[in-house]
DNA sequence: GTTGGTAAATTGGTAAAACCAATATTCAGC
DNA sequence: GCTGAATATTGGTTTTACCAATTTACCAAC
């Protein structure tokens, strides 16, 4: 093979610089792309090279195209461990405990690394985050609590510039939300939970935002140990209720012989 | 989601039938297809079309495109289930860099629960593991080594009793095995990198085996670290052949007027 | 006969325009 | 507010034209 120079094919490089948005979540799970139409304006490349680029994505599963429809990201990379993970939940009921020492240890290193290495507009989005995540506290919004609070997450393992460890983080809210023993929507009904789940997440931010990095792990660590024993509590709680339904209508027959 | 009929999208059916070809054995690697505007006649469609579907063939491997020259069908048959994960690590150099700093996070936690919580079971597991790995290194079988290295790091993984842990590290290891890019053999070829990986195992062993959760941790980060140096190391060694091998093979003529 | 250079033919790469098909949005009527 | 029709949007396909890289054919010089 003689010294050819390579020249990139157009579909390539616009292939490649859209994975690149995926890989490093500027581009999200069930995010829409623009139109093709668009988007091949915006990378001044004609609409049948901007279409050879999709299908090159679309054949590694990392969008879904639908006519009509648009083309959007599919959460393939999440699923790589979501999946299996899901499996294991099935295998192992005493996961919980599993999951929640897991997610310890990856939002205190995602919260240090962050705190090291966030920029400016690392810090921008990640402040946006807590604002909505507070605001959607006050309004007493169960939906927009869970999705603010994983928005908060997921902004804080981005600024921690790891790109699986953004992707894993991701993939763990979203096993844990989908799951009703893990469903984080049970703490909400417990008085005092929201003062405190909104405090650590300010704590979260701060060191963050001041840059220190083992505040910020101590922080991170300290709200997951946090939802580790209300968590508990809770379905210790729910168990309690459980039981005393089955007490007020258990009907015992009388008998005599035994 | 209704009773819809999915009607198949021409590019898909053409890239079907074409995969089915060279599956079954009519396509050899290395035949040449007839070109573009030939096969888009056969088929009965328009050329973009089979563009479309030559472009997925693509980068599935199956077959390979030149201007001007054709396109081929590839050596390569293992691109029927499709890893994106393993795709990207090709084509992304920083995800390298990411995955090998996240799996010293990841291993250095393995190990240090490990040294905590092994039960004798676990370290009679991590011996067994640990003597396969010595003799895969003293057998100079590179796929026993890859094994025993799998088997090693998934002992510790084990003895660390999180199950979400576990089964990542051994996904993220085995990742990195089966990656041609990274090449994990070329360390073998480094004449200090086998006694040096040895010791390092062993070091993780011993910590382990003696409980000594801080050691462990240590000696677990040591020997990412040492991938990490020696990895860099090789690349830059092959970068220096490939220079070398070209010198040898570029002949220019000699010139009196410059 | 061999080698090097040039022209022509072939084949993949890209673009523009037009039209078709499926989905989403808007609006009118009840 | 709900339903159905009309309209707009967006992906899917085709046709045509042109560009770019490679291959083949041809010819001249040695």
């Amino acid at each position: 093979m003689p010294n050819k120079v390579q020249v990139p094919r157009i579909s390539d490089a616009v292939a490649a610089s859209l994975e690149r948005r995926i890989l490093e979540g500027s581009l999200k799970p069930g995010d829409r792309l623009p139109p093709e139409r668009e988007l091949a304006a915006e990378f001044g490349v004609s609409r049948p090279s901007l279409r050879e680029a999709i299908q090159k994505l679309a054949t590694k599963g990392l969008v879904q195209t639908r006519q009509g429809g648009g083309t959007s990201v599919t959460d393939s990379l999440e699923s790589s461990f979501f999946d299996p993970w899901q499996d294991l939940m099935g295998a192992h009921p005493n996961l919980r405990e599993d999951m929640l020492e897991f997610r310890r240890m990856l939002e205190g290193q995602a919260a240090e690394w962050a705190a090291e290495r966030a920029t400016e507009a690392d810090l921008k989005r990640l402040t946006l985050a807590f604002e909505s995540l507070n605001e959607a506290f006050s309004a007493d919004d169960l939906g927009r609590r869970a999705q603010t609070d994983i928005a908060f997450h997921q902004a804080v393992g981005e600024a921690a510039h790891n790109v699986l460890l953004g992707h894993l983080s991701a993939a763990l809210l979203r096993l844990m939300h989908d799951n009703i023993s893990l469903n984080l929507g049970e703490l909400r009904n417990i008085p005092a939970a929201g003062v405190s789940l909104k405090s650590q997440h300010g704590a979260i931010f701060s060191a963050i935002a001041e840059r220190k990095p083992g505040a910020a792990r101590a922080a991170a660590e300290t709200h997951i140990d946090f939802v580790r024993a209300t968590l508990a509590q809770s379905l210790r709680s729910a168990a309690r209720r459980e039981t005393a339904e089955r007490r007020l209508h258990t009907d015992f027959p009388v008998s005599s012989t035994s």
